[in-house]
DNA sequence: TATTGTTATACTCTATAACTATA
DNA sequence: TATAGTTATAGAGTATAACAATA
């Protein structure tokens, strides 16, 4: 019996997290803290609202998070220009150092695994895992209008 | 900029994490939970320790949560035939029932998304999705006698 | 002396609910 | 009245260290 696509997919993550939680042992960082610092990474400063929005967590869970990365070092508070509610949270230069490291070293291993692939069927690779992505997606979203299947 | 392909298998796993959750969501069942009761399903009965090595965690985590799964009816603890300090932790028919109608989801899925990729593909897709594994699974062993990349 | 599992303690991620300050 | 964030509390997963029972 060979493994299933489903299987292989969920090894793949798994060795990932792997290797993250490796680069990681020594430092205060998780993957959750990573999260957030790839979110500001990516979109710029933000308000903990909308980290929260991002990360599909309650806001409580990124005061906790924020917490943990300013008292790091890695990000910082700074006031909302307009709203005296808010704050901004932002990198600081370690944060953003770290993140540009981690950004270079992500690319590097994407093209790394990206050149597994035989060249000429890396297109019909790209094409058949969006069309799973695309398939999975579309379940997902019909699955969650309906009551869990285990209770 | 196309999405890289880190980012699709990430994706993937974050969809399928999400369909797991809404299923076990009015359920004492957690993934954690699940994975051992998967063990259990997969290998047979197990002593605390074989459950340790096979999730990769502390023995004592398997104490907590084969304490959970037993207070709500999914296993349970019988004695060790020939060894009197370890316990076999086995499904229970409850447990048993709930792991079967999950084998039989996760290999229609599994069908699912298969077709989900031209048939005449099929195979190349089986094929690039071993080598991407391979890949990362050399890796990931070679990172692993390293130290850290962030500390 | 080594192994199996548990008690004790602690940290992280997560959630809900009540509250403060501001809009 | 609604929104942004925090305090309070709680459950779940994880770890290390010390300990009891057994091998």
């Amino acid at each position: 019996m060979t493994t299933a696509l489903l299987d292989k997919l969920l090894l793949i993550t798994s060795l990932f997290q792997q290797d993250m939680a490796r680069a990681f042992a020594d430092t205060p960082l998780t993957e959750a803290r990573v999260t957030l610092l790839w979110t500001l990474a990516l979109g710029g400063p933000s308000t903990q609202q909308a980290l929260a929005e991002a990360l599909s967590v309650t806001p409580r869970n990124i005061s906790g998070l924020v917490d943990a990365l300013e008292g790091h070092g890695y990000v910082r508070r700074t006031p909302h220009p307009s709203d005296r509610r808010a704050v901004l949270v932002r990198l600081t230069p370690k944060g953003d150092e770290v993140m540009t490291r981690m950004q270079r070293d992500h690319a590097e291993l994407d093209a790394d695994l990206r050149r597994a692939i035989a060249p000429e069927r890396r297109d019909a690779f790209d094409h058949d895992i969006d069309a799973v992505i695309a398939r999975l997606t579309e379940l997902v979203t019909a699955a969650r209008s309906q009551p869990g299947g285990y209770a």
